[in-house]
Formats: structure tokens, C-alpha cells, sequence
DNA sequence: CGTTCTTTTGATAGCTCTCAAGTCGCGTGG
DNA sequence: CCACGCGACTTGAGAGCTATCAAAAGAACG
């Protein structure tokens, strides 16, 4: 049930013929090319991790309270988190693409603080975190790249947390995810999302209506064109101008 | 200038005759306990410590954009850390008391995200980061210490994202200083805050005059009683209830 | 080709902000 | 000791942004 728990495959290569090739989008991939592809060490890096999933849109990963073990880095889709208060409304906590990584927050108290499901087709590497926090004692380019995930997570919580309108809001959330796809070689004006514009909304904290309307908006202004889950940013230069006070990287 | 870059103190005993007698309040207590306060490794902990201050209200501790060297916690006082964003406004990210930890935000950029300002008379302990982050590699009660600090302040700044009314947002705010003071043997019922009706607000996004109304309706219903900067919690249980969105922990 | 979910669009209400004025506390100086 | 002045805080009135409610249009699914 959850994959977060249980250890469903061994390690498989991709069958390009080269096991580390996918490693390129990972967030660790910076620790691989520092300590070099030969060490010892980094082999013992590979070793712990899993790859697990497929998983198909709607498949819980991992759910609020579970025991925490690992943490997983995505190797392919979308996944979003998020918690339900006791109003029964669903607060987004992140998506997450290629290569970033998935459970930071459950270090905390050893359970995962939120939920977390598929949004399309979604394959993991997972990363026993035991295992790595002992590989990080020997290897201190993991550990600072650990140290530098974690707080890179602690930024991105505190942007969401600023007072900011629905134009810098909805400006900043399709930049961001603008500049992750283009980090990977994908086009920053050409993109789908996966999410719905209910969780998008859930995940600036406006209503759904709003997200449609912003949208909406932005299209009659000439800032970008959405056709359903289909993005193309038209004018970057105002989405930029837009999201300044939310973005700052 | 910035007590965060500069070694301004040795190591002074607390002039109760015992170096280690501060250190209860401390956030790596628990490390220390772990260990044992005999091993060596905890010796050199202590070696890397920096009392530095007191330093007066107002005093600008570190500024946005200063290089990380450092994490500090608080001795004694509070301490706020804030961004002002173009248009001037300031966006409180946190408060921090006894025993807190600033500067983790730093550590993934190498720069501090946000200024530090004391409220009152400050002291701290500074850490080197780079020298924890050695020790951390021969300590694993520290690395793991480190990571739960991270991971916490990640949840913390997620809980500030989600949307939550003026209300929820102020009896939360209160609850979790009252909180605070408790684990340290103050009393969750009184407490005397240093910051201003304004930081309050720009804290939890709310402007100070919704502050001050919200602060005046728990007053009328019996919640609490404030007088000036003067807290005291009259109704624990229905506070609770209200900061329920917000809070868990 | 109907069912269902998502998305859009419109009308209205509500929460909080903004602007403005007044009050209070406190330090300064007469 | 008291008057003054400044900053912090409170209180009120009105506006604005976004949420909510409602309904229709559109895509996806079998």
C-alpha cells in the first residue's frame, strides 16, 4: 500500500545500458558529480536507493501519520501533498517534479505530517533515510547537500506564507514551475500540468474560481495562453514583474 | 557589525560555576542528554559555542544578503528575523525565544534570506555551521538533531501558508508563545511579549489594526486578558479549539 | 451519447485592509 | 510635578479583494 513502507523492487537499471543516467535530474545528482561517479562511497549512494512505482494518477503514497522511513526523489510525474483539516478542506502543501524530493517534513516527528498521491503516471527513487543519514557521516557532500534540501524547503514554505494577491500568486506558481521543467531541458514557455485547477487553487491558497479567473485574465492581457492543462507563457518579462515579491531566485 | 561574522567573545561561564547549567534551554539539549555530557565529542560541541551579546533592542543581528558562517540560538530575549519586499512592506518570517535556533534558512543559499533584529536584550550561543556540520559527521545525535531542526522549521512555515482566519491565526499565535514559555518552566498562562502590535501583524498577515480588533473581541469573550504587551490566557481550552487548523503538535 | 467531473462565468456576500481620527502611555523638558 | 510630544495602540467608517453560492458550458469516460 504504501510505497514509502515496503521495499517492492530491487534496484533496476533504466535499460539504457547505463545505471546512472537518470541521475541527471535527481536532486542529488550535484553530490554525485562532487565526489565523483568512482568513489566507493557513492556507489554505496546507488545501493540504497529503490526504484519503485509505476504508480497511476490517484495512488496514495504515503498518507498523514504514516511511520516515516524514506524519502523518495521523482523520477517520473507529478506528485502533490497535501492535509485535510477537520473542515474537510485540502490544503497543498507542494507538487513535485523530476528530481526533487519528497518528504523532508516527516524527519520532524518520524511521520509523514501530510499526504501524498500521484497526479499522472509516477515512478520514485526511494531513499531509506536511516541508511543515508549513516552514508551522510561518511560522505559529507551528502550531508550538506541534505542540509541545503532541507533548508531550501524551509524558503519555499516561507514564501508560500507571505500576504500576496491572486495575480502574484497564480504569476509566481507558473514561473516556478516555468524554470523547474526548463532546469531539465524542457521548454519554459511550453508546458502541461497535471494538477487540477481545484489543487492549484488549494495550493495558493485562493478558491478554485479565482485560479479560473486569474487565468482568464492573464490571457486577455497577452501574459499567456491556457488551452485546459496546457500552459505557453507569451509575455515572461510581466509574469517576472508579477511574481517579484514572491519570487526571488 | 553583524555578531554572526565576527568572534567577539570567547567561551564565559554562565558565572554559576557550571559552563554547562545554560544549556537546559537550549534546542540541543536533547543531543547533549543523548550523548552524555562526559564523551569528548560533546566537549568539542561546547568548544564551538560563541556567547555573544547581550545586545539592546533594535540592534540589527544580521541583514539580508549577509554570507551564512553561523546559526545562533537565543540566551536570552527574543529575537525576529523579517524581509521587506519592494514595495516596503515587512514580512515577519519568525520569532524566536529561548533556546531557538536562526539561521537555517541560510544554509541553502549561503546567505541569509531575511534580517534579524533584537526585540529586547539579546544573548546568544553562535554556532559555526561549518564546524557542526564536521563535528555532525563523528556525532550522529547531532546530524540527526540538525535534520528534526530543519525538518521542524519546514513544518512550521507551512503551517504560517495555509489560509486561515484572523482569529485562528491570533489564538494560534498566542498559543504556541504560551507553549513555549511552558517548555522552558514559565507560566503558559502569563507572558509579556517584546514585539509590537505591528510585527504581530506582519507576522501572522494581518494588518495591526485587525491585531488589535481580534485582540480586543477575545478580550470581550473571556479568552484573555491583555494589558499593553501583557498576556494572560483566561480560556486555554476554547483558545485550543480555535488554533485547531493551525496547530498540532 | 448519456453521465460525471472539471472548468467557466456571473452575482452576491464577507472578511480584512485602508484611511482617518482619537486615545493612551511614556520619556523629555520646562 | 506637570506640560508637551512622540510613538504605539485603539476604534470607526468605508472600500476592495476574494470567497461563496449558483448555474451553465465543456471535456472525459464508459
Amino acid at each position: 500500500m504504501n510505497p514509502f513502507r515496503t521495499r517492492p523492487n530491487p534496484i533496476t537499471d533504466d535499460g539504457d545500458g547505463d545505471g546512472f543516467s537518470f541521475c541527471g535530474n535527481c536532486a542529488f545528482a550535484g553530490v554525485c558529480h562532487a565526489e565523483g561517479y568512482d568513489k566507493p562511497a557513492l556507489k554505496e549512494l546507488h545501493c540504497l536507493v529503490q526504484h519503485v512505482g509505476p504508480y497511476h494518477a490517484g495512488t496514495l503514497l504515503f498518507r498523514e501519520g504514516d511511520p516515516f522511513n524514506a524519502i523518495a526523489a521523482v523520477r517520473s510525474g507529478m506528485v502533490k501533498t497535501f492535509r485535510v483539516d477537520a473542515a474537510g478542506r485540502e490544503q497543498v502543501l507542494g507538487f513535485f517534479l523530476l528530481g526533487e524530493i519528497i518528504g523532508l517534513d516527516a524527519i520532524h516527528n518520524g511521520r509523514f505530517p501530510c499526504n501524498a498521491v500521484a497526479l499522472d503516471t509516477v515512478s520514485l527513487c526511494r531513499f531509506s533515510f536511516p541508511m543515508m543519514a549513516t552514508l551522510a557521516t561518511r560522505m559529507p557532500g551528502l550531508q550538506t547537500q541534505l542540509f541545503r534540501l532541507l533548508s531550501q524547503d524551509i524558503n519555499k514554505a516561507a514564501a508560500m506564507a507571505g500576504d500576496f494577491s491572486a495575480d502574484e500568486r497564480m504569476a509566481a506558481f507558473v514561473l516556478s514551475i516555468s524554470r523547474r521543467f526548463a532546469n531539465h531541458g524542457f521548454s519554459p514557455n511550453r508546458f502541461a500540468l497535471s494538477m487540477s485547477r481545484t489543487d492549484i487553487g488549494n495550493y495558493l491558497r485562493l478558491a478554485a474560481e479565482t485560479v479560473s479567473r486569474v487565468m482568464r485574465r492573464f490571457q486577455n492581457e497577452g501574459l499567456l495562453h491556457v488551452d485546459r492543462r496546457e500552459f505557453e507563457i507569451l509575455d515572461m518579462a510581466r509574469l517576472q514583474q508579477l511574481a517579484l515579491p514572491l519570487l526571488r531566485e
